[in-house]
DNA sequence: TCAAATCTGTAGCGGTCGTTATGAAAATGA
DNA sequence: TCATTTTCATAACGACCGCTACAGATTTGA
């Protein structure tokens, strides 16, 4: 195996191509970009995309698929690295500012926007999956964290992801909107003010 | 004047109409809106809609302008009517929770949503700069609130304003995605725990 | 040298988009 | 009664949508 294969070989990289499509998946949405802007952006033709990505709903999906483990991949990174759940969210929410206002490419979360206002229903719920997952993740992290009593016992887990996902996703929409990293720094910053209280001490006095 | 017009008579309420077109463009976007969807939902033939609206912009913009006096009109109301800065913010967030989870029409904020991935720029753009004057609206009452001296002097009031547009974003996306009014919520009262202490007293001891 | 296999460019498929021409229908004014 | 005015329903326009048939180009294996 791995022999040269039989006809005659394609002329683009594929893996660029498949990043040339993500930016325009990322800047315009599912639907926002047609077949026409893809070929261009990726400098192929249409039959060369549809032999190596499938169809267009195909490529979608492997660019959310690529996407979640490149630009995509920094909250599962600050939730599993960091050893406080403080300190993951604090880090998943400045990385967000930073990463959403890079420069080097658009602006936001692409799971966030690319599917919003979709035709196609498949498609739109599966990043909505993809988003509840996320949402998922945050409160397992926290309540990992009341586990290990960093987090009071009281602590709603399930409100306070929602709650960081808010912010996430406002941030997101912002930075869309113009925002500057730092102003997304600000809003990461007192969105980490309405954390929880560790409680002045594990005793009871105070009534 | 206010004498009969002349020709035949329009066979549908124009008010009826418009309310239809709303819900197809807040439920679906702009751009996810055909023409004929539009004329399905609103019951009139495509040359009655462009007598009476121009065209799918036109119509578009109407209805944003009818929102933003109607279903979108809550926030302008909190900032105004409410004694003080926290307690418009709270009511702002608060009404979002209900308003953005009515089971009665679409749910979340129409300007958020109906022209992102738009590939018609002037659209996308208004509706940016509609948020953009929201968030101006939020710092304007924050500012009076230190004017007032409610909000201590080193209070930022644009990035706190940011923060309270952020939060109202992330609520609407997340109602969008299916969270219920509860949990929209206890995402409010979160926000609300990051809010300026006002400090223990106008004195300097406690250095 | 040639058949088999695979990719590429052109050109076009049926379908939907936003929009409008056309003519019948329904009202008023004379 | 009949011309005028406005709206309505049908049907179609050109442009673009996602997608593909086709034929030529370029490779490997025999």
């Amino acid at each position: 195996m791995a022999t040269k294969q039989r006809g005659r070989p394609r002329s683009f990289d594929r893996e660029t191509a498949l990043e040339k499509a993500m930016r325009a998946f990322w800047e315009n949405g599912y639907e926002g970009t047609s077949v026409s802007e893809l070929t261009r952006e990726m400098g192929i033709g249409a039959p060369s995309l549809y032999a190596a990505f499938g169809d267009k709903r195909s490529l979608f999906e492997e660019v959310v698929r690529v996407y979640g483990t490149t630009h995509g991949a920094g909250p599962a990174r600050a939730l599993t690295e960091e050893p406080t759940a403080r300190g993951a969210v604090e880090r998943l929410l400045r990385e967000a500012a930073d990463e959403f206002t890079d420069p080097g490419h658009p602006h936001g979360c692409l799971v966030i926007h690319a599917a919003t206002n979709c035709t196609t229903p498949e498609v739109e719920q599966a990043l909505r999956d993809q988003r509840g997952a996320s949402l998922t993740a945050i409160e397992d992290r926290l309540r990992q964290g009341m586990a290990t009593q960093e987090l009071p016992e009281g602590t709603d887990a399930a409100a306070l992801a929602r709650f960081v996902g808010a912010v996430f996703q406002g941030m997101s929409q912002q930075s869309r909107d113009g925002a500057s990293r730092g102003e997304l720094e600000a809003i990461a910053d007192l969105a980490m003010a309405a954390w929880p209280a560790s409680e002045p001490a594990a005793s009871g006095h105070r009534a």
